[in-house]
DNA sequence: GTCTATATGCGGATAGAC
DNA sequence: GTCTATCCGCATATAGAC
């Protein structure tokens, strides 16, 4: 059973990484873990880090399709005009917590491996399968702009970046605050709500005062 | 010049630490950057573990301290009262931004480095010295309740750890972007006040609606 | 396709001379 | 306190039998 091999590796290097980060998971773990022979990673991906970008692309890669075709039908519905601040950050977000509802019960593990690569991995390494979602991010950018036209686009560019860590973080570290903090339990679906509602009112804060302040206010 | 050698080890350390992580840094890459002999880190910090707990207090522990120290002085002034929220997240997010801005052109490793322990570190050696951040979560948790009387614990839970992951990714990702996106080239102190602005208004949205809703807004 | 066995090198840590 | 030399285990990767 070929397929089956590569399948059981690529989940078990997907919930160790997620776990334990990429440099601290051996090869022996994942093979042990998935009970296949050590020999076979290096023969179905041809090295550890090409197993990475494998887990990666089965991961990331729908999330960000998806991600991209809400915002088409967006900007299809909104005819040229700006789409709606927090529509725009849903069709954002929605693709990765619609995984996490999938899996139901179980942790994410997906989901905190997707957060740990926008915060973790190396540079370099990152800028192999990140240019996926550069694209992405490049796409909303621009529709962010269109609908906050009385900001800057350097802070738009900030306040997306703010945007992508409290996604990123929770997605890492969500899932443990569900396990601990007993009143903070809360369904996939209420916790894309909340960060939705807070990320809306975030990016459409007013914008900041530039130097040259009307008179009036300072001093 | 024994002093000057563990000096330069930790520097070292937090620089390597912050560009490439914890386990993909070796005691070779960090002896050889130092310029100091590879025995020199177990001699004067026992192990690799022990080092990184040590560069760690170095540059947390005075950051955490700063904050309590700021919650202090705000919950004396308000007597009591409710603390106004923009300045309980200023209070919470100025003390690493000071020292970005004390760091001046150079890149701000500490402040990376901090903001990858928040993303990348195992749990369980996480554990070993969020205890002091665990602290400082718990009081601001109880100030925010205390400012935002209409929102639930778990949600205030929630929208802090938004909060803190919009802070570590921009700590983790912010210089890259400084030197890499022309128009978003933002002073640090810049930096800060559009990440409070844009925390503050996420902080202070409305409460989500529960299931029982008081008729008339849904359907 | 899957296995065992092994090559080869890097990892953290330490012994012991100076 | 600082150095060299070295232990020893684990890392990735591969050769070659089945």
């Amino acid at each position: 059973m070929a397929t089956d091999t590569k399948q059981r590796i690529l989940d078990a290097a997907e919930r160790l990484f997620a776990d334990h980060g990429f440099p601290a998971t051996s090869m022996r773990d994942i093979t042990n873990e998935a009970d296949v022979n050590l020999a076979a990673v290096n023969y179905h991906f041809g090295s550890k880090e090409a197993l990475l970008i494998a887990v990666i692309e089965r991961t990331a890669a729908p999330i960000n399709r998806d991600r991209l075709e809400r915002l088409d039908a967006l900007e299809r519905d909104a005819g040229g005009g700006p789409v709606d601040v927090e529509a725009l950050i849903r069709a954002f977000l929605a693709p990765m917590f619609d995984r996490w509802s999938l899996w139901g019960k179980s942790e994410p593990k997906i989901l905190k491996l997707v957060g740990r690569i926008h915060a973790e991995v190396d540079q370099e390494l990152r800028a192999k399968f990140i240019r996926q979602f550069d694209t992405v991010f490049a796409r909303y950018a621009v529709a962010f702009q269109r609908s906050l036209p009385e900001l800057q686009a350097g802070d738009v560019h900030w306040r997306m970046l703010f945007l992508v860590g409290s996604m990123a973080h929770t997605m890492t570290w969500g899932a443990s605050i569900i396990a601990t903090d007993r009143g903070a339990r809360r369904e996939p679906g209420e916790i894309l709500e909340a960060l939705v509602r807070f990320a809306a009112d975030g990016m459409s804060a007013p914008a900041p005062q530039g130097v040259a302040v009307p008179a009036g206010g300072m001093r």
